[in-house]
DNA sequence: ACCTTTATTAACCAATTGGTTAAACTGTAT
DNA sequence: ATACAGTTTAACCAATTGGTTAATAAAGGT
């Protein structure tokens, strides 16, 4: 079933396609026939616009890029105080991820696939974003608001239970017998939840 | 640098090359004469074999789903308490993923992918390992012994907290600045460390 | 109207790739 | 030695696929 996209130029549209069948399909596994026949336009323009398959992947991958990765950064340097910001954060995050949740498996396969071809292109002049979470947990340790974790094992239990749902989704769906609705409810609490999870693990 | 495996007959030597070759490139990125040169044979012998590129490629799916599932279900059918379960759990499926680093990324996808397929071929017969686990969280909550938490996030909070490092590795390299030996390090803590976490959020 | 540039297409091309074939090789039983 | 079954290989084939080309159509300026 090819849904065929009106009203856009045709970039525009190649793009569309392109972001749609590439985080679906992943590079290797995307045919530039399928995007053309997604856009409604003929093969040929994609090289026209595009050049060939690895600039329009780049393309959609540093746009993907853009969406996964500076709103982790924007939370963090917010001047809220930490448990707001790990609410803020597991409430917005979670949210971006259900508008798009195809994002989380294209770019971990992406950055598994060419972890050094993405550092270089993608990861340069990044924010520290870590160091600043890091920093942020230490002092609320010596402040006494926490108990003494370990900085680098609680953002990644945080990111973990934000992003892994969307990437286990169809397994989560077959063994805990959700349909559709039910899944898209669970990820509706779960932008409360997860936030609680790590507070009630954390504070004193 | 393709390095030939010895010793073992040629269908030995094709499993061993294709799940390496599979749980790296996936299904479409796979290519029969990279396992022919990493068994070091000749490509028509993978047909001889195993007829095609599809039956090859589920008998070693086959193979990783019997390391992913089964695991689970053994530990969370064993006779300890919650806690010592969630402690076993972490520990040892932390260990399981240590040694296959590649699986979760693997499965994770051909699921994705295909999600009727793998319901189908690899989720028949399967035992309700969510509704035990389920069962047992709200009797220890009916019981007093931890507080009153979703079963559903418990389980899928335990899970994104030991998969996910696995899938996000290369990334959580480049944004900690790790090296392998520190990786290393990082889910040796680990072991203990996700269900301490776990265990500090929901006690009572 | 006419010309020029840009956009679009059908047809085509070359490389890759999954899969086949027929011949050669190896070991074993007679 | 010979026959025979199972194993292995080089060469080949057909389909797929990323990419090109040359011709056509559309748009814009004069």
């Amino acid at each position: 079933m090819v849904k065929i996209l009106q009203n856009d130029t045709s970039p525009e549209k190649i793009l569309a396609a392109a972001k749609k069948v590439f985080l679906s399909k992943g590079m290797a596994g995307a045919r530039m026939q399928d995007i053309a026949d997604e856009a409604g336009i003929n093969k040929a323009l994609l090289h026209y616009y595009f050049k060939d398959k690895e600039k329009l992947f780049e393309m959609i991958f540093s746009d993907a890029s853009k969406q996964f990765f500076p709103k982790i950064a924007e939370i963090i340097d917010s001047k809220a105080n930490l448990f707001e910001k790990i609410e803020k954060f597991c409430r917005e995050y979670i949210d971006m991820l259900q508008q798009n949740p195809y994002l989380p498996l294209f770019i971990l396969n992406e950055v598994n696939a060419q972890p050094l071809n993405f550092k270089e292109k993608f990861w340069k002049n990044r924010e520290p974003v870590f160091l600043k979470f890091s920093a942020q947990i230490d002092k609320e340790i010596k402040n006494k608001k926490i108990k003494p974790v370990n900085p680098a094992h609680l953002f990644v239990n945080m990111i973990s239970m934000c992003i892994f749902p969307f990437i286990g989704k169809p397994l989560w769906m077959i063994v805990s017998g959700m349909d559709e609705i039910q899944f898209r409810y669970f990820i509706e609490q779960r932008k409360t939840e997860v936030a609680q999870f790590i507070i009630e693990s954390i504070k004193k």
